[in-house]
DNA sequence: CGGAGAATTGAATTTTATCAACTGATGTGG
DNA sequence: CCACATCAGTTGATAAAATTCAATTCTCCG
């Protein structure tokens, strides 16, 4: 075990709840080990019942569903500080996949523990209850655009939390959020053909409002953007780390 | 109090798991008396705070999103066995609405008793999670399916869903699904017009497949119903009764 | 430098939405 | 009991949106 959670880089960013000291301690007893995981990767599939959960300490990855026509959902962008694998926890098995899109650093946890986890402090208890409330938020987010908006409106959309995401993890300098998902891979999260998808974002870009190219994502004019958004975007706020 | 939760009649239902004496003691101390709804009338309503949470006893609902241009996206069908409010305890408020499709009669919740419940009860406490985990994976199962599917399979998709949740509420007879849901709301939820819902359900019966009238909805065809269908669609399972 | 994956572009085609009109059931007041 | 209003459902014609197909260009690595 490399990093101990009292020292973990991630509970300084502002995003996350600071833990009383014997919050922090049940948490660190709950940690088994780092793994690092290759680019493409996958590290959780549908059907599985993996004994292990993850926290994301470094890298990005994707959870989808993948269909019988071959076709895949995006259900969501994974950031550090993201949990992973709660499906998997509570339900008998993981109902979506994910694998990594750049090379990760995971710590890890025994599913098994996670009983223990309930009986022993509360208020982790209900930061797991927090965790899979978000994930459902965020999902509801996602339905109402790609069930009720136009392609313009789904980009704009897909950006911005794409942005949102970026800075709550503290990794957006100057604007600028490092940006390793592909059209294709954004393309998939909106219901969108890559094609269709590649066509909105240049329109976006000759309107000025935002870039994202060379593996990097830029905001130029939010303010439009947002509106074009039809739904009012949750801002992330502040969150459990476990 | 009209009815003690131990002689609660969802609770005889095989959906629902048995509770030990303990679990039922915890949970009778939390409800608070019963809540008749009127047909059409709001139960929770998009970004407010409500200080009551709820289980549906009798009736149905409608979870939606409603966004700026006027249309709404259909989060899902409330049926009896359903808790409501879940978000609203957990994060600081709604994301999205509740609205009662017929007169529906409620179990009511304090929000403030929840945090007790994780103190009191870790099995209750992990039933919540369960709840909102159940809940994130019915949402990725509409958004795989109305992001990557077509008008037909998504309305396959859509009345599946329906027979299933009237099956686990104990609702069916001779496998024919009281309905009181419209084309409306069914179109609503598949992120289709109504005119293409409707001419797809008639596709549908005129194929023998499903029949959805007068206020009732009927399965002919099941298998192909489910080949159509382009996701493994989760059959119910038993699942907590708070 | 070469090659593979990703992004971009321009049609042709398909799917779905929109518009508009009509049916059928239900309910109300005169 | 009938005229009238209302609302859900149905249907056909037309318009708009997005997909698919087919190249071509660009970028990044080995």
């Amino acid at each position: 075990m490399q990093i101990p959670c009292r020292t973990c880089p991630l509970r300084a960013l502002p995003t996350f709840q600071s833990l009383s000291p014997e919050e922090l301690a049940v948490t660190e007893k709950l940690k088994r080990g780092e793994l690092r995981v290759e680019a493409g990767m996958p590290i959780l599939s549908e059907g599985s019942n993996s004994p292990q959960l993850f926290t994301v300490l470094e890298g990005q990855a994707l959870r989808f569903k993948s269909l019988e026509n071959g076709e895949r959902q995006v259900l969501g962008f994974v950031f550090p500080g993201d949990f992973i694998g709660l499906q998997a926890a509570v339900m008998a098995e993981m109902e979506h996949s994910v694998t990594a899109v750049t090379p990760m650093l995971l710590c890890v946890f025994d599913r098994g523990d996670l009983v223990r986890l309930y009986q022993d402090s509360p208020t982790r208890a209900f930061d797991l209850t927090w965790i899979a409330a978000e994930e459902e938020s965020m999902l509801a987010e996602a339905l109402a655009t790609v069930g009720q908006q136009g392609a313009r409106a789904r980009v704009a959309w897909g950006l911005l939390r794409l942005m949102d995401r970026a800075e709550t993890a503290g990794l957006v300098r100057d604007g600028v959020a490092p940006m390793p998902f592909r059209q294709h891979d954004l393309a998939d999260a909106l219901g969108l053909s890559v094609v269709h998808t590649n066509k909105t974002l240049a329109s976006l870009r000759a309107d000025g409002l935002a870039t994202l190219r060379d593996r990097t994502l830029t905001i130029h004019d939010r303010p439009r953007l947002e509106r074009l958004v039809g739904t009012t975007m949750r801002r992330a706020r502040t969150r459990p780390l476990i």
